[in-house]
DNA sequence: CGCATGGTTCGATCCTCATCGAAGCATTCC
DNA sequence: GGAATGCTTCGATGAGGATCGAACCATGCG
């Protein structure tokens, strides 16, 4: 009964949530390591890991080893397509949306990834940065522009912290499908949010949630 | 977690074997009924029922009752490029192709395929017949040409035997992927074949395997 | 060297889902 | 109407696989 190419095979691969949020994650382009990938499917690192070494194994993703870290990312742009031609048909056959509960709609607007904030918020934050040349876009890369450097040196914010990590990085956004900031920078922007209790971190979830006055600060400081 | 389109969802869908080999079998345009998707894809009616209705639910096949005859077929043309995309992956990373065991290269030789005859053999007989003008190509469509009947009625094939369905359908071929004869005339062939005892059916399996003497007649009959 | 950190492997648990027989609907034929 | 055919639903069974804690490697740091 089998035919030539095992296509079952490959579907079930994309066909268990946490591996397609994984690869869906690595739809941006960027590879990630293990224990980032775990938090953005929502599991724990050992089921992070077996769903990797099965993605390996079934040759959708490459694997990059730099020291003790190893980066995953997806293994040809022919693996990329299909997974936008399957998005295609989940969009089209799916208007049937889940209505958004307040735990979701609170972590579209702002929650932690990895080290750093995710969401629109996020998102927002990363375009006006851009916006106001104090950080710079190079081909795929993310710097901090000289301008920026003394600007968040100015704010408090220490910028080489957890050195041996990029300042800056792209980091591709779950809900709104765009580039959020992630690096150090990221990290440390996190950090501010928090310590200056700004927003906190809703329990048992990833969504970061502002207080009025908080968001007011943050807006004002990064917004703009 | 959950963001826009459910794409594992939609992949799970693909991901089981008996599922995939029916999405398979409706590649080639043609709409299947029920049981003819159930012997494609070796399962039971009840267990294909409950996976067309996973299908149907999920927006990837349309149902056109005709009847008390239900014919599925795939959704759109974006629901067969996705299944493209797939089959593009499985057969770029599966170079290493499981070495066919005696039984499959039999199937691929020669099978049947609900009542009629399906594999190498089938779908070179049909290109002979196009050859011999015994039959004749409209659009889509197969048409029996006078020659033909009165040929097919000297070698004592009886080609109303089963009325009410069409003499002659194309149907795809899953090893090949190319079309191969259905229809009353295809069946009436295959009950020749083994009335004739020029082939026997293998036990617990599709596959239709011809005596030397047998595979002498017939291709006398209808590849010469 | 020992410690910390990033990852993988192992083992046990649990749950979903594929499967089929039997029974039930629906449609058409006689 | 009654019988036959095509298909679906129901119920019970079973297997595969997703999951996580704990223990185990490997790399880099002091």
């Amino acid at each position: 009964m089998r035919e030539g190419p095992d296509i079952a095979r490959i579907a079930s691969l994309v066909g268990d949530p946490a591996r397609a949020n994984m690869l869906n994650a690595l739809m941006g382009g960027t590879a990630l390591t293990a224990s980032e990938l775990a938090l953005e499917a929502g599991v724990s690192l050992p089921t992070a890991s077996s769903h990797l070494s099965k993605l390996m194994e079934g040759g959708l993703l490459t694997l990059a080893s730099q020291g003790r870290h190893r980066y995953y990312g997806l293994a040809s742009a022919q693996v990329a397509g299909m997974i936008e031609a399957i998005i295609g048909v989940a969009e089209a056959v799916g208007p049937k949306r889940v209505r958004p509960g307040p735990r979701d709609a609170a972590m579209r607007v702002a929650r932690v990834c990895y080290d750093h904030l995710a969401g629109e918020q996020a998102v927002a934050m990363l375009d006006r940065l851009f916006d106001r040349k104090l950080l710079l876009r190079e081909d795929n890369e993310i710097r901090l522009a000289p301008s920026g450097a003394s600007h968040f040196t100015a704010l408090g914010i220490d910028i080489h912290a957890k050195a041996r990590r990029p300042v800056c990085r792209a980091c591709l956004d779950w809900s709104v499908r765009r580039s959020h900031l992630a690096g150090t920078l990221g990290a440390a922007i996190l950090d501010k949010i928090i310590a200056e209790k700004w927003a906190r971190r809703e329990k048992d979830s990833r969504a970061v949630v502002f207080s009025p006055k908080g968001r007011q600060e943050f807006e004002r400081m990064f917004l703009a």
